[in-house]
RNA sequence: GCGGCUAUAGUUCAGCGGCAGAACGCCUGACUGUGGCUCAGGAUGUCGUGGGUUCGAUCCCCACUAGCCGCCCCA
């Protein structure tokens, strides 16, 4: 029998790797916290049109990257289908009698109409198959229902017509309508998505709890799992996990105050220096207002017309269906090619050159060294003005740790009030990868050991071990609990691998209530009172 | 979704159209209340899954699945 495993672009994260998680996000939290951000916790999915509109219906993530289903009540679909069974044994009792034009295919639809459910069984042309179908269905709502939910030919074709309740009736020239029921079959159904990203999760909770009101700034990060269909790669998996924050809030809180990009920034580049990741750039640029990325995207989409049939396949796609991707060409031929496009900062009006001019400004007064570079457009519909990206070479084609920028109309987009923000995400999964190569070259500090190992000699000590294993832990030592049926030998040898100390409890010390300890970094043997053990465990080792 | 490479022991990997291998790790003993070092011994396994070719396939062929690398896109 095959074994399950773990699907396709998800994986398991085992000690130790996970300490090294913990550390990064112990680290973001901490360096969130100075500067006055909260946590935020939004559901793992959402309503899918939450992310149609604000990540943007045409992006590939939306297009076709996503989890979603239908949250509606499914069992409710193979009630009606055995009450369509019952109710027609009589009339469609033989073959002949049932097909008036020759019983087709039987399917299933449903459709909401004025707040109630339409569902309609419905035959196309005849075939010797739906003849046997039909059969089956006569004789076995079984297997009438198993027909219809294994066979592809059968329930792919899909032919609506709007019918008359309970009344069967001719419908298409494809179809004849069997039956139609009407009433609230469905209780509800739902169209929701597994989040592919966490910003519209953020904003929608921003808006549906009204944190606008309070007048403040608000500041939140999250840190959690996303999903996306992708072909997994190394440091892209189809769950993945983000470490993001946004700032948002009604204008008059000084919201789109280019401050605050340049405090994020600020912080992000902090984070990475605090995590240990050496040799990172930030890039840097500005795609405007919604007017000025759109009038950019004529501008270039004309400008193209002329190059495009000298550049590489890909480009010439992307000329047509979204120009600004052709900035993102890696192709060596097409770069002067792309050098000689318009610059998307001659597209920017006033404001938002004089924003920009802000922002850089505010970072070079602090320091954070930054490259511009007028060809980061992000992907995401709902950016405007500040985009920006953090990279790290070593990560092969994934070189973006993070990236994000300013979305000043994010939350109007999805029915909020006024709400101009900034925000970032950053691929957790890649951070550990650098992280993790740069250890390998410095050498990775060896695992901590446990403060002890409690050895009972003996099953009859076992009790009395777990309560001296207790003991010391209440008073804050890490200790493992050996087994009294291993044999001494092996209990120091487990003990040697995962801790410092090994404390020996036989039947002496138990009587004595002084135990023999030894220290594996220095081999020596002592004998300790146990009221002074945790004491003399809570030494380093070697001491 | 597309292209290339890969899949053998717990792990990292050799290997060959004819008995399944190494290192490390694991277990046992030398040593019945003392680990590391050493020595002796042992088990590693549906050779990714399913087909095909062949007297015979872990090896050759095909499909599938998964991983890696690149593309697309993105964090």
């Amino acid at each position: 029998m095959a074994t399950v495993k773990a699907v396709r672009g998800t994986r398991d994260l085992l000690p130790p790797e996970t300490e090294l998680w913990n550390r990064i996000e112990a680290t973001a939290r901490q360096v969130f916290a100075r500067y006055n951000f909260g946590e935020i916790r939004t559901p793992i999915f959402e309503d899918t049109g939450l992310f149609a509109r604000s990540v943007g219906e045409e992006t590939d993530i939306v297009e076709k990257e996503m989890y979603t289903w239908d949250d509606g009540e499914r069992f409710e679909k193979s009630l009606l289908i055995s009450r369509w069974s019952l109710a027609n044994r009589e009339r469609f009792g033989t073959v002949e009698d049932n097909s008036p034009s020759g019983a087709g295919p039987i399917d299933l639809e449903c459709e909401d109409l004025d707040g109630n459910f339409e569902l309609v069984l419905f035959g196309a042309k005849p075939s010797k198959r739906s003849v046997d179908v039909l059969a089956s269905a006569v004789s076995d709502k079984r297997a009438l229902l198993t027909q219809l939910q294994s066979d592809k030919e059968v329930t792919g074709r899909h032919v609506f017509a709007s019918p008359v309740p309970g009344v069967p009736e001719e419908t298409t020239p494809e179809g004849v309508l069997l039956e139609a029921f009407h009433g609230n079959f469905f209780k509800s159904s739902q169209s929701l998505t597994l989040r592919p990203e966490n910003t519209a999760g953020v904003v929608r909770a921003y808006i549906e709890h009204g944190l606008g009101e309070s007048g403040q700034l608000q500041k939140l990060y999250y840190i959690g799992p996303q999903f996306r269909r992708e072909r997994p790669q190394k440091g892209r998996y189809r769950q993945f996990w983000q470490i993001g924050a946004e700032v948002i809030g009604p204008p008059s809180a000084g919201s789109e105050s280019a401050l605050r990009d340049a405090e994020v920034l600020e912080m992000l580049a902090t984070l990475l220096d605090e995590l240990g990741i050496g040799g990172w750039a930030l890039e840097l640029n500005s795609v405007g207002s919604a007017a000025d990325r759109a009038g950019y995207n004529d501008v270039l989409r004309a400008a193209l017309v002329d190059v495009a049939p000298k550049m590489c396949g890909d480009c010439q796609r992307r000329a047509v269906t979204n120009p600004l991707r052709v900035l993102d060409c890696k192709v060596p031929e097409d770069q002067p090619i792309i050098d000689g496009l318009p610059k998307i900062g001659d597209s920017l009006g006033d404001d938002s050159k004089q924003h920009f001019a802000q922002v850089t400004a505010a970072l070079d007064a602090a320091g954070v060294p930054y490259t511009l570079n007028q060809r980061l457009v992000r992907g995401l519909d709902y950016y405007t003005r500040t985009t920006f990206e953090f990279t790290h070479g070593g990560l092969g084609a994934q070189n973006a740790l993070l990236g994000g920028g300013r979305y000043d109309g994010l939350s109007e987009a999805i029915g909020g009030p006024k709400a101009p923000g900034i925000g970032f995400a950053m691929g957790l999964d890649r951070l550990v990868l650098t992280l993790q190569a740069q250890e390998a070259v410095v050498g990775a500090a060896p695992a901590a050991k446990a403060d002890a190992y409690v050895a009972p000699i003996g099953e009859s000590l076992n009790a009395a071990a777990l309560i001296l294993a207790r003991d010391l832990r209440r008073a804050g030592l890490s200790v493992e609990l050996g087994d009294g049926s291993f044999r001494l030998k092996k209990s120091f040898e487990a003990a040697d691998k995962i801790a410092r100390r090994i404390v020996i409890l036989g039947e002496d010390e138990h009587q004595s209530g002084i135990l023999t300890v030894k220290d594996f970094t220095t081999g020596t043997q002592t004998k300790v009172p146990r009221a002074e053990l945790a004491a003399h465990l809570a030494r380093p080792a070697g001491e």
